[in-house]
DNA sequence: CGACCTTATTGGAACTCTTTCAACTGCAAT
DNA sequence: ATTGCAGTTGAAAGAGTTCCAATAAGGTCG
């Protein structure tokens, strides 16, 4: 049953039918009532492509997966990313459109996806420190917003991003507080926007207190369980090795708190650990104290966020850009204490570098440095 | 630029064009090129909406996710089951459409992607042991496949599976060898069928030892790592506790681990583990022997070949319905290990279960029983 | 040589729904 | 009698593909 049927069925035009089941206040009471029970009664549905054709409206909301070794798309976070992406969209009737493409099309299918009206406006995640794609966006001249930000991008477009800086000189700060001076970082691939921001907080944090970041300390990668786990274990037999680790996600995290159990050393005591924790459904940082002190932020919420400034873009681009910075708070969990001796190994073949307060007035923590926000 | 701008430029009419473009053989050869520079110079794009209309082909592929408390598409599962998907569907040029919608409009969803033509072809996830999504597809008439199965649906629909009961059958099976007697199960909602048919394998590889699978060493729900832990702790408490635990997940097969771990045992030593292991991405169960003694198939390869059948089933649909049911292997890692008396608790109140053999004829493993396919 | 057929190529029109613009009716006002 | 207005309604355009029809050129047969 199309339009057409049903026009010559009740003799009326295909106009006032389509005006009178898309609401138009001018049709007659009398006769939108006739059509509204005929088209319920032959059950009458406009066709999809059809109305996105005449509308020039496609009802759906774009993403651009690349199909790398990287595998971007079976990063936990998104999941739940677009869970509250979808939330937001399914209550206003848009679909979420994935187009999953080989790396080297990346950049083309948006263009596509964009030019063929497929979509009437896209969201991109994980930007990198310097990332080609929101010049090609910003020419397309569709609606887009972008989830995180990218220090290198000077252009003016709609972002939602977290403080991942100042999160993390804040989780470093809560560690330095606690007497730790060996605190390693398990990062996220530091050619990522957020991961290049958490280190920075993570430095200065440092700095401030006139420590030297250690490059052996650090690690920048895939954020899995087995890749905490490898980090740990290898920084655990170092010397002096760390007192206390700072990860960039829940899963590594709990790689280092296994590594930690296996060499025999207890987890808040012996050795701390503080995480970014992205609230994600499946790995809940749960307990009446959290498992884990964490800097955390729902990226569900985030999702769902960035659906709505996207739609709004779409019913008006003229309120954009809107950017929105996400403050975070710190959750102080069962996985810090006081620095103990306890964690020192016995048999430390260098002297540990002692804790000393910073007497050098501390690098300036420039609250107005782009980089804090 | 559109088509009919095209047309006039060149003088040719849309007809030609169109067919040029697309590569139909009837087209002049000298008219082909003229047509192929002139798109190329203009940047020709044709409106995928109105290729959508005029084609009735959608080149997307459909999938409803319902809103819930329960928030299937969280589930870790889903992103790498979806890359699967959408790396096949990819590569042939279809893009995957994610609708998502409250609980109680998630049956009217399928009917209206089909019924407006969103779509060529459906997936459907996490089917229940009784499942009304599939009796609706199959009224639509929609191509459609089910990952996963339904117990109780009789008709004759495409699905690809993994040989659920036979992989716990196996499992449990393992441990039993190795004597364990006091095997604990920590599976999915058993409302679902591929928890209900891990159920089954467990309890009739019990039963066949004489074994009575006891409710109290049973627990069904999300599959999260705190659930585990949590499962696992009170389970510990019990006297007698078990002595290896079988998991539906990796996720709570760590937090069973962390739980051992906090108890003060030895996994593989003390407490034997054994999960099944969707080899996730983003979970790997690494290790050059696997850190779990696993029962292992990649959901990546399942949501790809999904994705194959279907696009297969919309190309022709004569050729459905297409099922196929993969075995699954038993990999043995580190967290298995022969039954050791430091598991059982020193200040046990009850005697613990004997291990005996059983002599009583064993309950017959029909591998005829549908339940063990 | 004219009529007819074959082959190669091209064009018209239908398909679908929304929305702009135009048109019509009846009534009131001028 | 004419104009204006409000309340309704309809025609047509807009997109790309594909079935069907049409054209032209060349060849064949009587």
């Amino acid at each position: 049953m199309n339009l057409k049927d049903l026009s010559s069925i009740l003799g009326i035009s295909q106009t006032t039918i389509s005006r009178a089941l898309n609401g138009y206040p001018e049709v007659n009471k009398d006769t939108r009532t006739r059509i509204l029970e005929a088209a319920k009664k032959f059950n009458y549905k406009p066709n999809l492509n059809a109305t996105r054709l005449a509308t020039g409206r496609s009802m759906a909301i774009g993403h651009v997966i690349p199909l790398s070794a990287k595998g971007e798309m079976v990063n936990p976070v998104f999941s739940d990313f677009f869970a509250g992406v979808g939330e937001a969209c399914g209550r206003q009737g848009y679909d979420l459109l994935l187009s999953v493409v080989d790396d080297k099309d990346h950049k083309r299918a948006y263009r596509e996806l964009a030019e063929r009206g497929a979509v009437d406006g896209l969201i991109m995640q994980f930007p990198a420190v310097t990332d080609l794609r929101i010049k090609i966006l910003n020419e397309i001249g569709m609606p887009f917003v972008v989830h995180g930000r990218s220090l290198n991008e000077s252009s003016n477009y709609s972002w939602l991003d977290i403080n991942n800086t100042a999160a993390f000189h804040r989780a470093t700060n809560h560690l330095l507080d606690q007497g730790h001076t060996r605190i390693a970082l398990i990062n996220g691939d530091e050619s990522l926007d957020f991961a290049a921001r958490r280190k920075k907080g993570y430095e200065s944090a440092l700095l401030e207190r006139g420590i030297m970041p250690k490059p052996e300390f650090m690690r920048s990668g895939r954020m899995t369980e087995s890749s905490g786990q490898v980090a740990a274990s290898e920084m655990m037999r170092l010397r002096p090795c760390p007192t206390a680790y700072l990860t960039s996600s829940i899963l590594s995290a709990i790689g280092v708190r296994q590594a930690v159990h296996e060499a025999g050393f207890s987890i808040g005591h012996d050795i701390s650990i503080v995480t970014h924790d992205d609230d994600l459904s499946y790995l809940k940082n749960s307990g009446e104290v959290p498992q884990f002190t964490a800097t955390r932020s729902s990226v569900r919420d985030a999702g769902r966020r960035c659906a709505d400034i996207l739609l709004e873009l779409i019913r008006n681009p003229a309120s954009g850009p809107i950017c929105e910075l996400w403050e975070v708070e710190l959750l102080v969990g069962e996985s810090t204490g006081a620095k103990s001796e306890a964690s020192e190994p016995s048999e430390t073949g260098e002297p540990s570098l002692p804790f000393r307060k910073s007497q050098q007035k501390p690098a300036a923590f420039n609250i107005e440095d782009p980089l804090m926000q």
